[in-house]
DNA sequence: GTCTTTTAAATTGCGCACAATTGAATTGCG
DNA sequence: CGCAATTCAATTGTGCGCAATTTAAAAGAC
């Protein structure tokens, strides 16, 4: 590694520089940060998920679908988005893709129209088989024992449940609305 | 709750349908998921910053960034990334987001002019004294205690660590190139 | 020195997440 | 019944994440 002229120091690591940090902002440590061990850890998660699913041709999200779905399908799409926490904004192009791939159907719920129920086809459901190696591969690569898993597990859905307590939900104004009909799932 | 006609059934929530679960297939179930809980953990934790980080102007993640900036600046792209385990892709419009802010600047280095360092404006530092109350708050709603939440941290450090080894590479097989100048970050 | 390989940032394209809005069907209330 | 309020899915627009490519500069080989 030479420098041809020398143009700037270094800089590269730890440097001490814009370092008089005051005495409540060493929390400010991303190190220290749960919210990041959280999301590095989560997208790590997913990026060693993603060589394992291709051969499925679902990503990560996709995936997470399916689970819910192979427990039993039939479910509105807002129900769906109960389980994942997810919102239509999120799902319903997610959903349209699953169903171009095959996986599923989309279809309006007669007693309310209102409501779009999900029913995986036999290809869908097919594909439960070779998703079982999944979880094992994962595990295994985690090095984590069993026990562990769990346990972090638990603590996760723990915490998540704090945290969810705490969000804001958000209703607009809302306005009001009447017209004519209603077909297809999408149009 | 009425159902006018009787159109379909509920639905709802768990219906036995589809539930004859092979006897690996147990494992596929939503709520066993470590990646599930990470996951939704981490979304949910994001929810959580998002009004928090909005008087400061900030996403979350550009508010990584910042506390990255924070210990110390003039890092080059490569570095950041390094740090948050993020790409040029993901970091490059991100930055320039920033830049537009007037919270930081991006300068080609002069000793290697393939690299951008980024460093923070007075602006942009100034903004450290409002962000020391958001871990606080944040720590607060989750209800956990400081070792709780300190515990969960390296555990998951730990688990990252260990997830990120099994990442696979990825080098395409790069042709090369040559030709003309180059001057400011972008153009 | 030239030529090749490697490294760095930017760009392109796709798929999430999510706020905000819209269109449509249902519920609630008189 | 008639109408306001509510619920649901879809749509729109913004900001990530990331694979793949492109452009440019530096490092290495000879």
């Amino acid at each position: 590694m030479k420098r041809s002229s020398r143009a700037v120091p270094p800089a590269t690591t730890s440097r001490p520089s814009a370092e008089r940090a005051g005495p409540a902002a060493a929390w400010l440590a991303l190190d220290r940060q749960l919210c990041f061990a959280l999301y590095a850890t989560s997208l790590s998660m997913t990026r060693l998920y993603k060589p394992l699913l291709a051969p499925l041709g679902l990503t990560y999200p996709q995936y997470l679908v399916m689970l819910v779905l192979w427990a039993g399908d039939g479910l509105a799409v807002n129900e769906l988005g109960e389980r994942l926490a997810l919102d239509s904004g999120t799902l319903t192009p997610l959903l349209k893709r699953l169903e171009q791939a095959g996986l599923l159907t989309r279809l309006r719920d007669a007693g309310d129209e209102r409501r779009v129920r999900v029913m995986l086809t036999a290809e869908g459901r097919a594909l439960k088989q070779q998703a079982v190696a999944v979880p094992q591969a994962v595990a295994a690569a985690s090095g984590c024992t069993l026990g562990e898993l769990t346990d972090l597990t638990g603590r996760l859905q723990a915490l998540r449940e704090r945290l969810s307590r705490q969000e804001v939900p958000h209703d607009p104004p809302a306005p009001a609305r009447r017209a004519p009909k209603r077909a297809a799932p999408a149009p």
